[in-house]
DNA sequence: TCTGGGGTCCTAGGACCC
DNA sequence: TCTGGGGTCCTAGGACCC
């Protein structure tokens, strides 16, 4: 690659911008009730068991510091404002500010609520980035940001990589602007501590102190094979390329969700399996209901328990096709929450959802809806594309995840046949059968008949899914 | 005074397939 | 009969970020 860089692909002009605002939380809070201007605010929760999100500067006076607990927090500055958040006020200024950012450039990536990069040099966009020029868009975007959240500051950091714009936008602390001149990445680095380094956290910092690194300077003099040993494979090349101010990575608009989860700490440890159960059915149902609300689907269901001691545990089950249906997450989740030693104390309890897929069959139905008089597409990702329906007679005891893809679909296709595939979570795929595909109680027919798997599933108190499918896909 | 909630990415081992 | 190696998927745990 000949593109005059050479910099491990780091760009030659300073064009990524990222933007922090400063304790955004407790800033919202302060700019909505005057009379905490001034004072400590902090923004976190409140209970027994309660960490800080985030400290207003007045409390970071005392030494109050993001993730303490609330406890530390209150001891240390027992007369601040302690707030448990109002994430609705947050969500509407974080908008307003990427608003912002998007009026500058097509290119956003926003990291969290408060939190963005931006391309400067995105395709399409002309922007001066001389150094006078970059001074204008800082000034003006922290203007532009302010103005648009009524008084909220913002901190600015532009350089020629994320890495050094985010570390830049840190040293520009409160309500700054620093700009990093091509060529002087390195030496701005160097004299630093391994853990401005985003990515090098306290288990990292510990394992380069026991090989004598606590700089930057002191990282160049290692070599990549030795890092690699130390932190595995990619957390030491990586690490060996960000000491160097090696860094290429882009600036991504719209990542893909990869997973959705709900968990509760509890004020006391909960030991009682009824009430745990019933725990792990309204989290499943919160998950499902956001799972509906972003129209996503998924594979993988996990349970998580932290118990008495702290000690985590994950337990994970895979189903055959996708879903956003509550009971049968619930279901899952219940079993995988007997696998895990309960008894001693439950502190934290959480259902999560992951193997999402951005389809589900009401987006089919809708699609057809419009576009009737077009050849119906079979989605290629095969099994479990069928949407669920409630109440169709089964017998007790099962839970059909899949089923019956309805007239409109499997019919309308045009094929002369459907194949039904009977499995459950346990055993895997079971029988397949083939039926005419104008046999319009065919599903419910069918299914009703007691079959050996159908009855081993409903003895086994297991999860079983029905694919609909139709030939092509299956074979 | 013990340690939130929502995520992402990585590692390592085992199963399974070619 | 013995000996493989690579790729992919799944599971559990851990580090890290805001």
């Amino acid at each position: 690659m000949d593109d005059g860089s050479h910099d491990g692909g780091v760009r030659a002009t300073a064009s990524i911008l990222h933007l922090d605002l400063d304790a955004f939380f407790a800033a919202v809070e302060q700019r909505d009730k005057p009379s905490l201007r001034g004072r400590p605010v902090i923004v976190g929760g409140v209970g027994g068991r309660g960490v800080v999100a985030t400290a207003s500067y007045e409390a970071r006076v005392f030494g109050v510091r993001s993730a303490m607990s609330t406890a530390e927090a209150r001891s240390r500055c027992p007369h601040a404002a302690f707030l448990s958040g109002r994430f609705d006020a947050y969500r509407v200024a974080s908008l307003a500010v990427m608003g912002e950012l998007c009026a500058l450039s097509p290119l956003v990536e926003p990291l969290s609520l408060d939190e963005a990069y931006v391309d400067l040099a995105a395709p399409g966009l002309d922007l001066d980035v001389s150094p006078a020029g970059l001074d204008a868009v800082a000034s003006r975007l922290k203007e532009s940001v302010h103005q648009a959240t009524n008084g909220l500051t913002a901190s600015v950091g532009i350089a020629s990589s994320k890495l050094v714009a985010k570390i830049a936008s840190e040293l520009g602390k409160p309500d700054g602007a620093v700009i990093v001149t091509p060529g002087t990445e390195q030496e701005l680095l160097v004299p630093m501590q391994v853990n401005v380094i985003p990515g090098v956290g306290p288990a990292t910092a510990e394992r380069l102190r026991r090989i004598g690194v606590h700089t930057v300077e002191q990282l160049l003099h290692v070599s990549a094979g030795e890092l690699v040993r130390a932190l595995g494979q990619a957390h030491g090349t990586g690490l060996f390329e960000l000491a160097r101010a090696r860094d290429d990575r882009p600036v991504v608009s719209q990542r893909a969700t990869k997973s959705v989860s709900v968990e509760d700490t509890f004020e006391n440890d909960l030991v009682d399996p009824v009430l745990l159960a019933a725990i792990v059915d309204r989290h499943a149902r919160s998950v499902c209901e956001r799972l509906v609300k972003h129209r996503l689907s998924g594979r993988t269901v996990t349970v998580k328990v932290r118990r008495h001691d702290f000690s985590t545990h994950t337990r994970s089950a895979t189903l055959a096709g996708p879903t956003d249906r509550p009971v049968l997450v619930s279901r899952i989740a219940r079993r995988l929450l007997g696998e895990v030693d309960t008894s001693g104390g439950v502190r934290l309890l959480g259902v999560g959802v992951s193997g999402l897929s951005d389809w589900i069959q009401d987006d089919l139905f809708a699609e057809e809806e419009d576009a009737a008089d077009e050849p119906l597409a079979v989605p290629e990702s095969g099994p479990g594309t069928a949407r669920p329906r409630h109440g169709s007679g089964y017998p007790p005891g099962i839970d059909v995840e899949h089923d019956e893809h309805g007239p409109g679909w499997v019919w309308g296709a045009g094929l002369g046949r459907v194949t039904v595939r009977f499995e459950t979570a346990e055993t895997g795929p079971g029988p397949v059968r083939t039926f005419a595909a104008d046999d319009p109680g065919l599903h419910r027919r069918e299914i009703s008949v007691p079959d050996e798997a159908l009855v081993e599933a409903a003895l086994a108190d297991e999860v079983l899914t029905v694919d609909v499918l139709p030939d092509e896909v299956l074979s």
